[in-house]
DNA sequence: TGCTGATAGGTGCATAGTACACTTAGGAGG
DNA sequence: CCTCCTAAGTGTACTATGCACCTATCAGCA
């Protein structure tokens, strides 16, 4: 379970430690799968599709894509354009893809395991309406 | 949203910063809102509902425990017992009940964010089938 | 020419939260 | 006496993030 290629120590989600937070790496590989993209314009992205349009800062973001290349998860490319500053086009991996998978299985186990908070918390209402 | 007293700065998930993240807060006040508990028997209760039986370390749970008790979440008191080490017994607070509340909002939004990450992504696979 | 604002991609620093290893302590059983 | 189980911690290193700030390109405008 959860890709482990080149393993780290201790608990691992995915093959990181503490990356499995917010799902940004989930994130950026997914909304790369559907299309390259440089950094500015996955922002935008993220913020139309993470909940409450809460958004980690483009610092973050930028700093992750780069970590993310060294692992090879993406690759990308300078795009120099006649309008605008040049943009860093990142496109996915096979590797990438591969993590992709595992993440996605990964965002399922963390999906029931918030179901199972809600399940107890409201059944406990329910007893607690009952008395 | 997300009960909001003693105000912190920046990003808040329900009154604290990267809290959010493992949900260990909002575990032990549900657990502690089904019955009063010492640390090292709620470190049992984690395992046996935190997915894939991962679970944060005693330290963690012992360290969030005390930081919960000085903002008010939980009480505790000495359960001095004739066999074996004394126990700190810990209770919900009012204060804790609340944030409880809180918190299951904030994991049903998050649960949503999880959903529409799978949705996208089986909806990706989808699309690359019929291709 | 100079200024502002949007686009684009970063860096430096402080802080929070955790894992891991270790310590302390009481009591039970050999 | 030694070991194990219960119970509650502490010390330290490390990761990931937020916030503030910087650089650069180009467009529009006075």
């Amino acid at each position: 379970m959860c890709g482990s290629h080149h393993h780290r120590s201790h608990r691992e989600h995915c093959g990181r430690t503490r990356r499995a937070s917010s799902f940004l790496e989930a994130w950026l590989l997914l909304l790369l799968k559907d299309d390259a993209a440089h950094g500015y314009e996955l922002l935008d992205r993220l913020r139309q599709n993470l909940t409450g349009g809460l958004c980690p800062d483009p610092g973050t973001v930028y700093r992750n894509l780069r970590r993310m290349e060294e692992e090879g998860l993406v690759a990308s490319t300078w795009e120099l354009r006649d309008a605008g500053p040049p943009r860093r086009l990142y496109r996915l991996t096979e590797q990438g893809e591969e993590l992709l998978q595992a993440w996605a299985a990964h965002v399922e186990e963390c999906r029931a395991g918030l179901d199972r908070f809600l399940e107890v918390y409201h059944q406990m209402n329910r007893s607690a309406d009952e008395e």
